[in-house]
DNA sequence: GTTGTAAATTAGGTAAAACTAATTATGTAT
DNA sequence: ATACATAATTAGTTTTACCTAATTTACAAC
């Protein structure tokens, strides 16, 4: 049962939006799509007739087996292709996952597999996210938010939750990468910003906005 | 003025049909496609608004110079991705037509480029098709027909016109791949079958239609 | 020059995936 | 309980890229 290249983003999104909030509402799935209301329900109704989700108003979408099947494939697909970008021709980690956006709807019985082994079989992507085996389980690693880190902690960043270019560019001008070594100095009470160093360089402060995006490797 | 999937496949295969055939007609691309005429003159007259191709029916489609940049960029992306999944992944050249005719269409700015780096700015992809530079140059190669050789005329394998799985399938088991040396035994004149050996092995008979599709670098 | 066939064209239609503009349902605050 | 805001849903429309079924044009054979 093949699918378009709409249905099977509807599935990764329903997925991501699945591990965050505890209700995949239509609303949410609109939004992370940038997509109308009205055409999301006609995609969910579509889905549900092909048994890839199951959906009502009050318990919101949820991928059916087949359905979390169906999405770990895009999104091992999607992540192998961004370590092949950057580890293979060079990309910088802040420009390839529009190119892996389109990659990962590539369709053939084998790829998947080929490109995992010339890439070495890797366990994460080049944003720290774990790479799903061809069975969808997934290694596990980085897991606390810097936000949620006390004064004097330190951690290494292990992957970041939002991969937007902007976020990303405005990483690299701090000197913050995977594998950063990071101690939090100070936690201002009312927003919530922290004083941290990175690799033991001047103190920087950063807003929770930040501090919620990125993940750590407790020490 | 970003292209369709759709719009791209067009100007490929008008490019291709132009290579061989003095007129582009209306008909002929509905065959290489496998559209129907009536879904055919819909796109070509889309293509002649975007000033990509000239068409009316004597004259049949033309290229216009920007619609051959196009065809030729589209050309470049699918050959080096062969290269790609030949070399790299360890696909056989008979399995990577279907694969490259789907990354032939991912959009980057840089990905041609880059690619072609990572693969070491090769000339041939793995059928000996030649890949246009980035300007649009071709390298020239073999060009002249097995089907054209005299008797006890010789030469080498430098490509195949046919990329068909089954056609590729079939050279396989005759053992026959770039570079292998052709000499021609016997020519029947009432079918104009072959009689030739593949590397000085035993002589095999072999089709008008299979030696239309063989082109030999002439010793 | 009539006739037959193939090629080109027209007219109208479908499916996928989006949209806008109402409308209805739900939940929260007063 | 009412009112307001937000979420869900309906109805109808658009675009792209196809299709089928006529119809018209071109051209070759007789
Ligand atoms: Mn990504
Ligand atoms: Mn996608
Ligand atoms: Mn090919
Ligand atoms: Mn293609």
């Amino acid at each position: 049962m093949k699918k378009t290249y709409s249905e099977e983003n509807y599935l990764k999104t329903i997925y991501h939006l699945g591990k965050s909030e505890s209700k995949v509402s239509l609303k949410a799935i609109a939004d992370a799509l940038e997509n109308n209301p009205a055409s999301v329900i006609d995609m969910l109704r579509k889905l549900k007739e092909k048994e890839l989700i199951t959906y009502d108003k009050t318990q919101g979408a949820i991928l059916t087996s087949p359905g979390e099947i169906a999405a770990l494939d895009i999104i091992r697909k999607h992540r192998l292709w961004e370590v092949f970008l950057v580890e293979k021709l060079n990309y910088d980690w802040d420009e390839v996952h529009h190119i892996a956006e389109q990659l990962e709807h590539i369709h053939d019985e084998q790829l998947a597999k080929k490109l995992d082994d010339f890439l070495g079989n890797p366990e994460f992507d080049p944003h720290g996210d774990p790479i799903p085996a061809s069975n969808g389980k997934m290694p596990v690693y980085a897991n606390k938010r810097l936000s949620e880190f006390e004064i004097n902690q330190t951690g290494t960043v292990g992957s970041v939750r939002d991969t937007s270019t902007p976020f990303l560019k405005y990483l690299k001008q701090l000197n913050l990468g995977l594998g950063s070594k990071i101690k939090v100095l100070d936690k201002l009470d009312f927003d919530q910003s922290m004083v941290i160093t990175i690799d033991d360089s001047e103190p920087k402060t950063v807003s929770s906005k930040m501090t919620d995006n990125i993940l750590l490797i407790t020490a």
